[in-house]
DNA sequence: CGGCGGTATTCAGCGTTACTATGTACCGGT
DNA sequence: ACCGGTACATAGTAACGCTGAATACCGCCG
């Protein structure tokens, strides 16, 4: 993906998971799964585990342990009231932001 | 702006000074003052001139003193064709980007 | 003439974020 | 008994934008 999709992730991925999040709760592993699925190949596992305790310590997500077949136990993360909040405001800023740049995008021919 | 807005902007202010730059040569406090006009009231000046360091760094700029009737010199930048170069691959990964985060914005509805 | 406001650049220190690399742990199949 | 897939965790690093302050040059107003 090169270095530029890296610090353009920087602010965005948080509020990808976050979007992953509000369409049905899910676990790290799967989250990771689902990223790369949609084409972000280098996701790396770590990142999103980090970024996963962040949501959690600013309270946006509700944690549950739950027991799997096939492996350690999944921590199931759902998304709350507030994290549903702060979604918003991401969406509000991510338009504000996809505008300007087509803006500048259209302009630069 | 908010925070959500401060590490959005990571990797994607770059492109967008670039972008400006692509349609003709600036100087750093007119690229502020730019950047503001467009809606970025909160971008530090400070940000900006960091920026075209590592720009001029990395060999995308070429740089021109020239003296104003009104304070310092200012300091002059022009895109060169590795600039525009690494701009195409900006919209490349921004495009990227912009149409898998509109997919996940449709899907949460 | 002395200070104020606008123009213009620079820098040190900070917080946040994603990546690298590694480690731990659980399970089923061979 | 081992290996590969599942699942989570963490220490260290690099990059980037912000804060806050300093420096410098100029014209204008009192």
């Amino acid at each position: 993906m090169g270095k530029q999709m890296t610090e353009m992730l920087k602010g965005v991925l948080e509020g990808m998971v976050l979007a992953l999040l509000a369409v049905r709760p899910a676990y790290g592993y799967e989250i990771t799964a689902s990223l790369r699925e949609r084409g972000f190949t280098d996701i790396a596992e770590g990142t999103v585990y980090a970024l996963l305790v962040r949501l959690e310590q600013r309270g946006f997500v509700d944690v549950e342990k739950v027991p799997s077949e096939k492996g350690p136990p999944r921590k199931v993360y759902t998304l709350n009231a507030r994290g549903r909040e702060y979604l918003a405001e991401f969406w509000t800023s991510w338009s504000f932001l996809a505008e300007r740049l087509e803006q500048l995008h259209e302009g630069e021919r």
